[in-house]
DNA sequence: TAACTGTATTAATATATGTAATACAGTTGT
DNA sequence: ACAACTGTATTACATATATTAATACAGTTA
């Protein structure tokens, strides 16, 4: 399904929601489609259940996903707008990350054109005009 | 100077970080102007000067400050462009956000008013048009 | 020389992360 | 009812990271 960097600073369970983010963000999981097993995840990966755990409790609490107990994890139907506050810190880190582009030399046309890029890629089916 | 969330599971040397090069970006502290010492922070901010020494070093191999033995620790007269490496973990890190953005339910148009309004900010003096 | 700078090292402690084993509860198909 | 699957929770242990603390060394400055 994916690799992990078991060497990394950056923690499994973190590189998991990521991964996982953009699986769902790309529309390669789509709304309500299974997510594996934590076992058999775990197993896939040959790591812990618990981690993997612990990556889907961090999905759940941003809705990208919904489980059910004794039946599975599944693709939440994301509620555009819904989630104020993850949009909020969204905006906040956004602003961090261009004010710190811009510092290093990328102009705003930059920044345009890697907005048009990125919408391109996930279909612009999200935005709400 | 400014001030820190000790409670925060994101660690102090990252915070630091973050805030400095915050003041740095928005030109609260100007190029060769002298940080405070090492002990000197500590003391304001009542964390270990080994903390303030770790931020110190990463904003050096970002090349946001340069430190003098003896002398001090000063903001650098970034050269745009120059950190190319850096320049391209940035934009994967924008793209990513910008990809959850648009999940999210932000428009292209929100994201563009995002980028007029940091470079507003900053002055739009570092744009390399 | 005294008092300031950055830098380095070593040790002790706390917190975060990951693994392991196990248990409980709900679902599904036989 | 049963077996086999699901998510969830708990406890314990090992390891890594973050932070503090104490101390030392080297360069600068008045």
């Amino acid at each position: 399904m994916f690799e992990l960097d078991l060497r990394s600073r950056k923690p499994i369970y973190e590189q998991l929601v990521d991964k996982l983010k953009e699986l769902i963000i790309n529309d390669v999981l789509r709304v309500d489609e299974k997510l594996p097993s934590v076992r058999t995840l775990a197993q896939q990966l040959t790591i812990n259940p618990n981690t993997i755990q612990k990556a889907y409790r961090e999905l759940e609490s941003q809705a990208y996903i919904y489980s059910i107990k004794g039946k599975g994890s599944f693709v939440n139907a994301l509620a555009k707008n819904e989630n104020v506050e993850e949009l909020e810190k969204m905006k906040d880190e956004l602003k961090k990350l261009i004010a710190e582009a811009l510092f290093l030399g990328l102009s705003t046309s930059d920044l345009y054109s890697l907005i048009d890029e990125v919408d391109d890629v996930v279909g612009g089916g999200y935005t709400n005009d």
